[in-house]
DNA sequence: ATCGTTATCCCCATTTCTTGGTATAGCGTC
DNA sequence: GACGCTATACCAAGAAATGGGGATAACGAT
């Protein structure tokens, strides 16, 4: 039984220690569990050094090759589709999660051609912390074996989870921080208001509100508005609620 | 066997429409699979409204009043914890995962006397966007289905997801369509590229890129880039993984 | 065969942002 | 009291974005 297997399986991930024992194992694992191939793509912040990242597959080299050559990471609808499940999904059903362009559904076609069929793909999050997905997929010719996506979403957790304690990864890293005034810019901001705007609405100058914009991102160490937004929702300083409930109505 | 149960009471929970039926289902099927109390919370930002924030519960009036009257939310290891875990965690692991305080054990043991034992977490986060947490726990002399709780994670992340669907609802037609190159040049900008290197990498004249960009801001009915950029995230466009390096960037 | 979409390129005028400075004042800590 | 942090305000130069015009060509669908 699978699910049994599943568990004994988590149980003997404990005891690996590098990042090449787990894709042996897990490449033995998802066999068993009726997938053709797995990937595990772990991106963590560690303390002061860069960030971890970590990707373990056993992917098609044709695959491979024309992913990192043709930069499709960027525009990968499987990995767009993570922002938005909290729980494991099926490729047929990214079309219900994001919204799919001509381009989406090509690529998910060239992947067909280099060996790389249906697929699930598990997506987990530690807000400011890591971020990792784990697929199992199967060759263009079979199918997924539904009844045991739950054994292999099991699965697939236990094995970021060990992912992330051999990247080394415990101690969390110092948020930049923000002064209210700064965060209070930085929202104005991401609501569309250029500086001169937000500063009628804080009642303050404009050059002030270039200022706080200033220092903000020196905090985060980037250069540019758009970079500073997006650090500072991923972080969570602000979020999604804060730049669209203003409008009073809805978006959409 | 509980794993099949799961799998059908999943299959249920997409028909359920509004949060009093979603609890009202959870209970039963928390009971089902061997505990006595549950609870989902969920904090989302979607596009109605304000934050939606949901809690459904079915544990001791007691422990309820001692939790929100002396706002042991913040200091909750549980919730704490919550940010360590990329899988469910049994309450005995809490010390693994976050330094314990006197306070924290203390907590623990107040749970214990208000009739709430050990318990199960699974913690899931979409950044930005949405975090959850689904507990399932035991009365003080009784102790957690160890060999379910793989079967209880699957479904507590069905009831995450539920809930999100309920509390943002609403995922109508109408989602402006960029075309690829669009999105493409979008993507460059997100990452803190002006027009003019987004123009080099994508080997075209910055004239096109700054086209392409205008044609995505008719399109989505915004006049500034940051504006176009959380617009397009917020509808999956473009994701935080697509942001924030694959290529060898590095955030700090 | 025409229409719509997409992708590509160009010009211009104006606004806005970014970066480099400097400066005063309040507030709390050591 | 000295120090650090925050909030406030200003100046100047250069880079970039925005909004308004254009244009050509390929492709697919009606």
């Amino acid at each position: 039984m699978r699910v049994r297997f599943a568990q004994e399986f988590g149980a003997s991930l404990f005891d690996i220690e590098t990042a090449n024992d787990l894709k042996d194992a897990l490449k033995q694992a998802s066999q068993r569990l009726g997938f053709d191939h797995f990937a595990l793509s772990l991106e963590a912040r560690t303390s002061d050094d860069a960030d971890t990242q970590m990707l373990l597959h056993d992917y098609p080299d044709e695959w491979a090759k024309v992913y990192t050559s043709f930069d499709l990471a960027g525009r990968d609808p499987v990995r767009r589709a993570c922002d938005k499940a909290f729980g494991g999904f099926t490729w047929e059903r990214i079309g219900q999660l994001i919204p799919m362009t001509r381009g989406d559904r090509q690529m998910l076609a060239v992947g067909k051609e280099c060996g790389i069929g249906d697929g699930f793909t598990i997506p987990r999050h530690l807000p400011g912390m890591a971020r990792g997905t784990f697929t199992f997929a199967v060759a263009p010719d079979r199918s997924l074996p539904h009844r045991w996506l739950i054994a292999a979403e099991y699965l697939g957790t236990l094995a970021l989870t060990s992912a992330l304690k051999i990247s080394g990864m415990s101690r969390p890293v110092a948020l930049p921080r923000l002064s209210d005034r700064q965060r209070e810019c930085l929202l104005w901001v991401a609501r569309g208001k250029t500086a001169a705007e937000t500063a009628i609405i804080l009642g303050i100058s404009a050059e002030t509100v270039i200022q706080h914009l200033k220092m903000a991102r020196e905090r985060y160490e980037v250069h540019c508005s758009q970079s500073l937004i997006l650090a500072a929702m991923f972080d969570g300083l602000i979020g999604f609620g804060d730049v669209f409930k203003w409008q009073g109505h809805v978006r959409r």
